[in-house]
DNA sequence: AAAGCATTTGCATTCGTATGCAACAGCGCC
DNA sequence: GGCGCTGTTGCATACGAATGCAAATGCTTT
């Protein structure tokens, strides 16, 4: 059965002491005689006890939580990026609780548990709020950070890594590479990532003097990205350069390059991602990427998160870190 | 500012009712006339009233929260876990607060939060317990879950996939596929799991009159997987097949051995891993491996965990659930 | 030794909700 | 109409810790 445990009172009766001076041993700056500290601190000690922080949040009027919204942990860029910010998170007091929502209708489900569970704030990863829900959130006064999505809300903060000029580079390199029939295979239609990305990557091209030569959707996702590559490679007169939205659809570019079509690449097609998830770096792919500073953009989500929390503010502010390209052997200069 | 959350109290000023019926039209089978509700319900939209959940996990002692703890998120067979843990707790109303630590001392400090935090359960994912600290939330009634990790703490519950058999279905393979100088890549030294699979491995060449060419250390990880592949591959005579504690490391055998050595999987090197992650069914890789079968492991757990909840009962029971061959073209019977 | 000051302590209240108990209403039945 | 019954309701209290305020302690100073 499980046990009653043990309270802030019982350690004061044990110590003799009243239940405010345990208290006040426990949470710092409190004015607190060392002989005393010590007393309780043993009798704590010996009865096993633990400060209740359901108790302690109820008085503070702060969980010390923070709540993750996530669509999809299978991408280890978010999986990288969910770790960091919990050890982050975890070295400031407060804790992850963690949300899985598909789509957006899971998300106002979600976002009714996140208000009853009194989180100090939010964070958006690879995740969007409605309007009426990120509304709600501001009148009530909780920080919202959003990662790498694009939506115009009042109140919520967003951070991202610079898609656009990623995208610009890619245009770019690919172009001094000497590639003449550069495709983009997007990722979800309506993602502003991915947008974003694409934009700078047409606008390299346009200032080069080179058109688009194709254009596919891929959602993200490998099977999806197969199929479009299959398609971008039907005709006789196929495309000499692929950019994908992502590393793991460049992935599976790459395969479906090498495995079904017997074509070579870079020789024969350059392939180029983004993010520079772990894979990229493999031998079997030498995955040409752009690398977003997932450190940085977790150290200003938190910064933002906790800077909103501790002056009561919410504001919404835009941040965009910079992003560096990686030149492996999928797409190199020389051809 | 933040705002001053609405409370029950002020909807039932607003509906001309008393705090306790506010609070039974939130709490499922409570006595409350269809009448009554209507009019509360209409009042708490009205003014946006959430039950504050804290104060509800105080009076109800229980938080309705699971504790995982973590150590790498990095490893995609855990992040799916994650992924289908947090949706299976979420659909019977309880959430995941997210601990991540690395070594056994980091797990001694995260456990402290653990048990300040109230959580009604904790689940272990890659990581383990010290016997003083499994001792601890047995003594509390906490329930304790572990997935892959085998130590005999009373009381703390155990999910395991068939890593024994496995182990030998791998061994029994290869040898059946005319492999003779066959090596085994370990997993960390101490971990159970990987002992397991060799275990079962060894047993498998045994019956079969082989013995294991040779053996060494990969820490589940990519750099030393690959260091180790060229340490034994060094001499002039090398092995024939290898079998990799896990399928990360599996990945990092066929690369070096592709990449660097020059050699041929699986013609002249079969390779086998263990786990089934994504990326083992990319054309590039093709790795025969073993399926742990991680929603009937997650669903096991839950339900223990669920379970000992309920019953306020802590048994430490320990569940074996059964693995699946996955041939590919990493290892085929005929070479 | 008394006064003055700084530090430490305890008392009482508070956070927002759940729930046992008693009061009460409405209903059918004799 | 009185009785007993079921179904609702409100009252009061509890959960466990934090904190403003006043009382008490200890120490220095004159």
């Amino acid at each position: 059965m499980r046990k009653r445990p043990v309270t802030s009172q019982e350690v004061a009766n044990l110590a003799g002491v009243s239940q405010s001076a345990v208290s006040r041993c426990f949470s710092p700056n409190a004015s607190i005689a060392p002989k005393t500290k010590e007393k309780v601190l043993a009798a704590a000690q010996q009865l096993g006890y633990r400060p209740n922080a359901i108790a302690r949040s109820l008085i503070t009027r702060s969980s010390r939580t923070i709540a993750v919204v996530m669509s999809q942990l299978d991408n280890p860029f978010y999986a990288q990026m969910l770790e960091y910010a919990s050890r982050r998170f975890q070295q400031h007091g407060y804790h992850l609780l963690l949300f899985m929502s598909s789509d957006e209708q899971e998300t106002a489900s979600v976002m009714s548990d996140i208000l009853q569970s009194q989180a100090d704030g939010i964070l958006m990863l690879a995740a969007t709020l409605s309007s009426s829900l990120a509304k709600e959130c501001v009148a009530r006064g909780i920080p919202v950070v959003m990662i790498n999505r694009t939506v115009a809300f009042e109140g919520v903060s967003q951070v991202a890594s610079d898609n656009y000029r990623g995208g610009y580079w890619v245009g770019q390199h690919l172009v001094e590479s000497g590639c003449e029939r550069i495709a983009f295979l997007a990722g979800l239609a309506d993602s502003s990532t991915s947008s974003q990305r694409r934009q700078g990557f047409l606008d390299a091209l346009t200032e080069h003097g080179v058109a688009c030569w194709a254009e596919a959707v891929g959602d993200y996702d490998f099977a999806t990205a197969q199929a479009a590559t299959r398609a971008l490679f039907k005709a006789d007169v196929y495309p000499d350069a692929v950019f994908a939205a992502n590393d793991h659809m460049a992935i599976a570019v790459i395969d479906t390059l090498k495995a079904e079509l017997g074509l070579q690449v870079p020789n024969e097609v350059a392939v180029v991602g983004f993010d520079n998830i772990p894979v990229a770096a493999w031998p079997s792919y030498q995955l040409t990427t752009v690398q977003q500073p997932i450190e940085a953009m977790v150290d200003e989500a938190t910064a933002l998160l906790l800077g909103q929390i501790a002056s009561g503010q919410v504001t919404g502010e835009r941040k965009v870190l910079p992003v560096t390209p990686i030149v492996r052997d999928s797409a190199r200069s020389q051809r």
